[in-house]
DNA sequence: GGTCGATTGGAACAGCGTTCCAGTTACAGT
DNA sequence: ACTGTAACTGGAACGCTGTTCCAATCGACC
């Protein structure tokens, strides 16, 4: 953070990639995905937009940097465990919290993977792999699953959130979807009509946490011949 | 009023909802996501943006409907089974296809899920999960994780085929990604270094069907708890 | 043949990301 | 102290987008 003040600013008021991404990570929390555009930064940061390309490639750069910021931030926040199991489960839930708080993150990864940010998660999981017991040829297929189950549910959080968007409440939009569920078709929807009261009252992260449970218990689980216990 | 196409079209080149839907997916799947605009629409149908507008709200729908119609058409195609393992594994090969075949609308409906179609992928999973002995009350978070995993490797599959997007080799593509993860810093990624080897000549398909495994074999695990039958 | 709602085509609009460039700043060399 | 230069800035302009608006046309029915 001090390394810029040393050798004395151009300007105290001078332009930087960080600046940018801090100013851009505002207006994504403020007014969500639609409302980052180069105006508004402009704007914000009271210059034009050649000051920000100079900083930025374009705003795929932008987008990717914010996010990367907001998975590095939820990474290093991570505590750690000697149980590999609950070690990643709370980097599992470091990273839904991350993208509970910051929804627009979400979607930018889900659409961008392979960015730096998400190196770092499917390195943290694959590190707690080799103490579950897991043989290393099946360790890629775990890792992966798990990272793509983090990261696909990161996107479908993001796009809820996007569909509750303003002040609306949460729980009275799950009663009313519930609600939608309960009325479908009995012979083609059966199952969807037996889970609206589940869905009324379901919590997201817990459910997110069961999943994640799920595939750990597969993950954990003794190839499928026989088990000589 | 009552039937529209019954006899004599309108028009014999008569604009409908269908129509417009069926030609943005020849124009998805030949020029990819970003060649959709109502400019190449209205062209390739030979009419106006209002005329377009007169059948499909926005865009959005527009966009909601082709992905629709792509799921809806790989979920006809799967073949039932008695297997509730093999039946899971049959709709999550074939949504999965879908996705290769369009990788356009994964990442359409990565980020805007709980669309009818998903709706029919979470109701064909669900139906199998009794079969499959989980209890009433875990079916819930059973079929959301199933439908989790799915769809987020769809919007990650999807993010993969545009990143190789032209006529570049994709085995070739994977070797260069190995090799940088070949060369990352063996303090802070020695996981990711030992993977390099695997991710190069790994197959999307089997690692997509390693992960569901992996998920279904958690779910048909007997609940951790005492079982106190 | 006249009427009227359903449909069409295209012009116009506001807003977007991006490019371009003339101007300004801060320091290095003299 | 002066100047040359490279780093940086601000804003006008461009091409493209989704969307709106509306005058013209179509097809069925009186």
């Amino acid at each position: 953070m001090a390394s810029k003040a040393e050798r004395g600013e151009r300007r105290t008021d001078a332009l930087s990639k960080e600046r940018i991404v801090e100013t851009a990570i505002e207006i994504l929390d403020a007014d969500g995905e639609g409302a980052l555009t180069f105006r508004a930064l402009t704007e914000r940061l009271s210059t034009g937009a050649g000051a920000i390309y100079w900083h930025v490639a374009n705003k795929n750069e932008l987008l990717a940097a914010t996010t990367n910021d907001v998975i590095a931030r939820a990474m290093t926040s991570v505590v750690h465990t000697k149980d590999p199991k609950k070690a990643i489960r709370a980097i599992g839930l470091a990273v839904f919290d991350a993208f509970d708080a910051h929804p627009w993150a979400g979607s930018q990864l889900s659409r961008e993977p392979w960015q730096p940010a998400v190196l770092r998660i499917f390195e943290a999981i694959g590190g707690q792999l080799e103490a579950l017991g897991v043989p290393q040829r099946s360790q890629f297929d775990s890792a992966t699953a798990l990272v793509t189950y983090i990261l696909g549910l990161a996107g479908q959080y993001a796009a809820g959130a996007r569909l509750i968007a303003p002040g609306t409440d949460r729980s009275a939009f799950l009663a009313d979807v519930a609600t939608e569920w309960e009325q479908f078709d009995e012979a083609t929807y059966p199952f969807v009509r037996r889970m609206a009261g589940q869905l009324r009252d379901h919590d997201d992260r817990a459910q997110f946490l069961a999943g994640l449970d799920l595939l750990l218990t597969g993950i954990a689980s003794p190839p499928k011949t026989n088990t000589t216990t």
